[in-house]
RNA sequence: CGCGGAGUGGAGCAGCCUGGUAGCUCGUCGGGCUCAUAACCCGAAGGUCGUUGGUUCAAAUCCGGCCUCCGCAA
């Protein structure tokens, strides 16, 4: 099958793979602009170019796909289907229209749940035991379409979005490539979605991911899984800010946000029922470390309160 | 040229401003104390001070280039 593969980030690099492997023809790859970003805002591809230039296949990178902008590109493409997965803009009318078998979606969740651009750190946000990948055909709303395949995943205790996101991508990849076999052979029927159940999973802002100590410890454990690896939960202090990258249940009690002292984990804080032990953190311009290695060459911050 | 911080035995840091014997806490190894110990006491090993040029009688320290890591901002 002709295929256009649309995406962006790491999560739609392993579904591209995958469609390769399965023989189909990679008639084009569109993905988002390069952009200045990092220290030293030094213009960087998006990792699904990266991986699409490896395989030699051609890349788009339209600034918008309004008013028919793509409208030449895919005459002379002439795709059966568009797959998009992770792309980050919404497809007009005349790309949904164009492809014989149309275009589907892979999405980070089970749909209705989740619809939006940050379906997965906003199921390990809110402590979810289960998640998933689902595929359906799209329509012109937000992940709105009609449901194709699902495919379920247990979001694990130590799971964090970084992890989750990694299984879902591999998971996410047979998904689709039984969805494009499916769609083929003409065995997959689309059922729309529940409105009733939808329920919205906006982009992470990085205020999202500071912590305040007056939550319960749960809610804080989850919130530094959620949080990792982007864009890190973090605390302000006596010694600036912390980023905290993984940390443990402890059962000390105290002030919320007050430092108990460091134990065998690591460094304990009080919450709003009882409290964490950090493992890991990093202060600024400071390596990733234990607390127990970083109190060795610094004074102990003890008594005082994260805020 | 976006702003800023950092690189010193295995780990975390001090020393740099005001050049002149390599220092602290921890770990490791050996010994001692102890019924015993992650506790305590004694001792030891381990560092071309990121790299490279320069200034100087003398550079971890002052000056320039480069490499690596990190915080902010995007």
């Amino acid at each position: 099958m002709k295929i256009l593969y649309m995406g962006t980030p790491d999560f739609a690099v392993l579904p591209l793979e995958k469609l390769i492997k399965d023989g189909h023809e990679i008639v084009g790859v569109v993905t988002r602009e390069d952009k200045p970003k990092g220290r030293g805002m030094k213009v960087s591809m998006t990792p699904v170019k990266e991986f699409a230039l490896t395989q030699g296949l051609r890349v788009f990178q339209p600034q918008s796909l309004k008013d028919e902008a793509i409208m030449p590109l895919l005459c002379e493409l002439t795709p059966d289907l568009i797959v998009v997965v992770a792309y980050g803009k919404l497809l007009p009318r005349y790309i949904l229209d164009f492809p014989k078998y149309g275009c589907i979606n892979l999405h980070g969740s089970l749909l209705p749940k989740y619809r939006g651009s940050a379906p997965i750190q906003h199921a390990v946000l809110n402590g979810d035991k289960i998640t998933g990948v689902t595929t359906m055909l799209m329509n012109e709303g937000m992940d709105t379409g009609d449901i194709l395949l699902k495919k379920e995943l247990v979001i694990e205790e130590n799971d964090t979005s970084e992890s989750v996101f990694d299984k879902l991508s591999a998971i996410g990849s047979e998904l689709l490539s039984e969805t494009v076999k499916a769609l083929a052979d003409g065995t997959v029927t689309p059922v729309p979605q529940d409105e009733s159940e939808a329920t919205y999973a906006p982009p992470i802002r990085k205020d999202d991911a500071k912590i305040s100590w007056d939550m319960s410890s749960d809610k804080i454990l989850n919130l530094i899984r959620g949080s990792y690896s982007w864009p890190i939960a973090y605390t302000d202090s006596d010694i600036g800010r912390i980023k905290i990258y993984e940390a443990c249940m402890c059962d000390a009690h105290g002030t919320p946000g007050e430092v108990i002292g460091l134990n065998d984990d690591g460094l304990c804080v009080a919450t709003a029922d009882s409290s964490i032990s950090i493992m890991r953190f990093q202060v600024e311009s400071g390596k990733r470390m234990a607390p127990a290695d970083y109190f060795r060459g610094h004074q102990s911050i003890e008594g005082t309160f994260f805020k």
